[in-house]
RNA sequence: GCACUCGUAGCUCAGCUGGAUAGAGCGUUGCCCUCCGAAGGCAAAGGUCACAGGUUCGACUCCUGUCGAGUGCGCCA
């Protein structure tokens, strides 16, 4: 996939893309002289920040990664290139450097254009219109509506929140979906679990809970409800015949608890979409799916051998309908049909998926937890099938979480029905500090959420680290005005930024100018971690430029003396204070003007 | 047995499409508030990137194997 910075509005300017650019043109003159070869791939080409800042502001790899094919030294490319950098005026010092690098050093004007355009485009900055090719759709969380979500799904739902912000950010069509799992047997279990709280709201003694059942509390306002619409009449009925009502209210009453328990985290689907719906209303849709695939010959009755592993106690070998997902990359061919003639969890799932792509999504994001890792295959295979390879599919996996408390593990019980539900967590630790530490971490690795760090407010807790940037710039404006009661951020934004060259100065505006690169390399990875780090950065950036005012009067923000060089840490500020705030809201979390 | 994910500082973790001397926080040691918010900053110490091969100008990153951890393995969702 091409990487894609382009910007809306007036000019304007992103320094990497600018040199990235320069680069690529003064290649491209270097094959028409017949200095290089012509038609080189220079896909690879890329314009980064050198870890070691005597290197120079910018170092490209173009003499190294064009060596091979060009069938010349990478220093003999560099020198040429070199040669070609030098011209250009915004550039003042390049240097081939180490095996091949080039290392470039820029007009210090050119960065103060960047803070200028960053002011210019203020929220936009960072957007980018990389997914102009399709909608993708986004489904997270899909927990079976059985009961309050726990800190499991959360992680599920921080996650594929920040995604789908993620890929809207980037210019993406995103839909957030939810599938509900209200068709198979585990909603049965919520009906009788539900049935018997109606029978406890009746005045019955019903006792424990049968093992199988769900015993939580959580059902009794369900029983209630019941008891009032229904009165005794359900009391009489055979099982068959209270049932398909008693589930139906149940659903209902977990699904706007889970909606509410996803309001508290700040997240709202746009689509619902029912597993029995697939079924319902005269038509089968898993039929037809099935139809479908059976046309294409990708459907066969034949049997599977046992699994290798623990040996099955009732292993059964009978023949089924099994769908060919090992032509498309998967280890074996899955079931359709369970020995009930019902069909399995990923025959409806194949028919969700074939209204997914019938809906027009070209990408498909799916959210799951590490336990269902053997499913991917399975569902990608499925995608590549009914999309005819058209579409793509990604799966992100999440690890658990671990609940600690002061360094001891928090064990949640399912059977005593006291397990930390997602509330909890939010009640306690607040809904910013929830989302950026789930945040904080690479999707597939296990996280450890200790409560008392969480709500801790310390170097310790990003969270906190990130916000407290924020509000410290937002000060600065607020004190302006005691020195320079006419300054604002807009009129700084068109300010003379001459007096900004320190090198703490620089290397912030480095950082914000590296914003969009983050978005779209986050964005293509389906890994919003990257941003939450990156904004830690851009915080200490900010931070340590600060500090440098503890030691350097003449670095303060505020220059009583004057006001030129005041505006223009306004905008340097004001610029910080955007991305900051962006970036935020791209992961979900609020950026405090102060944190007193 | 097979598949997926992972193994980086004492601890918890980053490391972008393969780039230059592998980074951060915590913890440890020593510093910095008469001064824009110290919820901050500076400095020191701390590494066989699990191990062994391979690919190449170059490997924490890609490939193979070994060891170790987690997850899963018709008809649950």
């Amino acid at each position: 996939m091409r990487t894609c910075h382009a910007t809306q509005g007036p000019s304007p300017m992103n320094v990497f893309t600018a040199i990235e650019q320069l680069v690529r043109e003064q290649l491209a003159a270097l094959a028409a002289e017949g200095a290089l070869p012509a038609g080189l791939d220079l896909s690879a080409v890329a314009v980064e920040t050198p870890r070691d800042p005597t290197h120079g502001d910018l170092a490209t790899n173009a003499a190294l990664v064009l060596a091979k094919a060009a069938r010349m030294k990478p220093r003999d490319i560099a020198d040429k290139l070199v040669a070609k950098l030098k011209a250009d005026p915004r550039v003042t010092k390049a240097e081939a450097a180490g095996p091949g690098f080039i290392n470039i050093t820029l007009d210090v004007a050119l960065w103060h254009q960047q803070i200028v355009s960053i002011l210019q485009e203020g929220a936009g900055y960072g957007r980018l219109n990389a997914g102009q090719g399709g909608a993708v759709n986004v489904e997270y969380v899909s927990a079976n509506p059985t009961g309050p979500m726990h800190v499991g799904h959360c992680r599920n739902a921080v996650v594929g929140d920040a995604i789908a912000n993620l890929l809207a950010f980037a210019g993406y069509d995103v839909t957030r979906e939810y599938y509900i799992n209200d068709a198979g047997g585990q909603v049965d279990t919520l009906a009788r679990s539900a049935h018997l709280r109606y029978r406890e709201a009746l005045g019955e003694t019903i006792g424990d809970i049968p093992e199988g059942l769900y015993p939580g509390d959580y059902l009794k306002p369900v029983g209630t409800a019941l008891a009032q619409q229904h009165g005794k009449r359900l009391l009489g009925l055979a099982e068959a015949d209270w049932l398909p009502e008693v589930k139906a209210t149940a659903i209902a009453a977990m699904l706007a608890m889970i909606r509410e328990d996803l309001a508290s985290l700040g997240i709202k689907h746009d689509v619902f979409f029912s597993e029995r719906s697939l079924t319902a209303g005269g038509e089968d849709r898993v039929a037809d799916t099935i139809a479908w695939l059976q046309q294409r010959d990708l459907v066969y009755t034949g049997t599977l051998p046992p699994p290798k592993g623990e040996a099955i106690e009732d292993w059964e070998d009978r023949p089924q309908t099994l769908f060919r997902s090992s032509k498309f990359g998967d280890d074996l061919d899955r079931a359709l049909k369970k020995s009930d003639g019902g069909y399995t969890y990923f025959a409806s799932d194949l028919a969700y998926h074939r209204d997914k792509l019938k809906r027009g999504f070209t990408h498909l994001v799916n959210v799951l937890g590490a336990d269902h890792s053997g499913y991917a295959k399975r569902i990608k295979a499925a995608v590549s099938a009914l999309s005819e390879g058209r579409a793509e599919m990604d799966v992100q996996f999440y690890q658990f979480v671990k609940l600690m408390k002061n360094g001891e593990p928090l064990t949640m019980s399912k059977r005593s029905g006291t397990f930390i539900t997602l509330r909890d967590v939010v009640d306690e630790v607040g809904r910013d500090a929830v989302r950026f530490m789930m945040l904080y971490r690479k999707n597939d690795a296990a996280l450890d959420f200790d409560f008392a760090k969480v709500t801790e407010q310390s170097k310790d807790n990003p969270v906190f680290y990130v916000q407290y940037a924020h509000a410290r710039a937002a000060s600065v404006f607020r004190n302006v005005r005691l020195s320079f009661p006419e300054l604002d951020l807009a009129a700084a934004r068109t300010t003379d930024l001459s007096s900004l060259g320190d090198a703490a100065e620089i290397e912030l505006v480095k950082q914000l100018a590296a914003f969009p690169k983050i978005i779209n390399g986050a964005a293509r990875a389906h890994e919003p971690h990257r941003l939450a780090f990156y904004l830690f950065d851009v915080a200490s950036a900010f931070h340590q430029l600060w500090a440098r005012g503890n030691d350097s009067p003449h670095l303060r923000f505020i220059q009583p003396s004057s006001k030129t060089a005041t505006a223009a840490r306004l905008a340097l500020i004001g610029a910080t204070q955007q991305v900051i705030s962006s970036g935020l809201s791209v992961l979900g979390v609020e950026a405090p003007q102060e944190m007193r």
